[in-house]
DNA sequence: ATTATCTATAGATCTATAGATAATGC
DNA sequence: ATTATCTATAGATCTATAGATAATGC
């Protein structure tokens, strides 16, 4: 049964990538150790051998999650940017689309357990802090604005807008409902193509 | 062990009451059924007479703490309107306060379990659309603009700004950068005394 | 020989129900 | 007599661990 160092990391990697969408989709109670593991094609005994216990999985898949949002966000930035567009009406657009919205396990972390992780542990709190302060820093770059202090102050309102957004448009069961909050925010942060997203 | 009609009332009110707060305060699966009898003074075996499942419940509770949000609104609108006060700045300044963040229990269903109530069932979905609905009608009635539909926009947009803000600053473990999330939110809605929330 | 994974299980907790108890209300 | 609540428990599920298994890597 023992695997290859290898194959051991692989395993690892996808232990956690696979817990960060199933928290998503389901919350940090959502999903056990045993389905957990077994949507990662291994037994429930094993991840004790990757991690010392479901709160240091829930942690690092916290910070995965965030790691992985920003790098999306840059990459929407740079090829954004490459075609002379506006980098922060992308990022924006791309955030308030249906498509985040019906995608919440490949989506934004703050969005889908925001207020889960307000509940956890030390670990999970310390993840989900760190990710605000990347992602608001990421964001302030691209706000306009005369100081910097305006920057960061746009930028985390805008963030706060965003990830009200998408709760209220998740929470809601009317989809006509859903996308009117979707798309009264992006004109509430005169986003050119709001009406077709 | 029987009560009466009118306690037997009251004690489901009271059933009522204290899971709206418990479930806001540790989320749906963060409180059992019979640690929440205990928390009414009751025995666990007992919630069956009054409730037909946990879910029950759960929607039940719910709508509870949506209406109590709405009315606590309302008396602030009226209130602030007898002294010839902004009452939309009043409901924006409370929502935003860290009495508020402080207060889970007692505040905004949607910041304390909005991503929560997404993944819940349809009693559970339906009446987090009805309290939405409701607390978008009454903040659109406050809302400046020249047309009902740019009211209702600006309403939806800004309840989503509140929400947001809400669920970063309750997540985050700095307490500088929580409060810096409320006010910046504030300021982004031009709300006069944001600095001295 | 070492060790990553698997099987099996302990111990705790959760929802829901069955039957007993005792106070209400006809 | 009726019935609201209580005690006790069934059955399911969850985290974590112990010991067995079998493939890696010295």
């Amino acid at each position: 049964m023992k695997v290859s160092k290898e194959q051991m990391a692989e395993n690892r990697e996808r232990i956690l990538d696979t817990a960060a969408q199933l928290f998503r989709e389901r919350g940090f109670d959502g999903i056990g150790v045993a389905d957990l593991m077994k949507s990662a094609g291994l037994t429930h005994g094993g991840f004790y051998g990757h991690f010392a216990s479901k709160d240091d999985l829930m942690a690092q898949a916290t910070a995965r999650a965030l790691a992985r949002l920003q790098a999306h966000w840059s990459d929407l930035a740079r090829q954004t940017l490459a075609r002379d567009g506006d980098p922060l009406a992308t990022i924006e657009t791309t955030y308030l689309s249906a498509r985040h919205r019906d995608a919440p396990g490949q989506g934004c972390l703050l969005a889908a357990l925001g207020a889960d992780a307000a509940r956890q542990g030390p670990g999970v709190r310390a993840a989900v802090t760190d990710g605000v302060r990347s992602m608001i820093d990421g964001l302030a770059t691209l706000m306009p604005g005369r100081s910097k202090a305006v920057k960061r102050q746009r930028a985390l309102a805008d963030y706060a807008s965003l990830v009200g957004a998408m709760v209220l448009a998740r929470a809601v069961d009317d989809p006509a409902l859903s996308d009117e909050i979707l798309h009264a925010t992006a004109a509430a942060l005169r986003l050119p193509d709001a009406a077709s997203q």
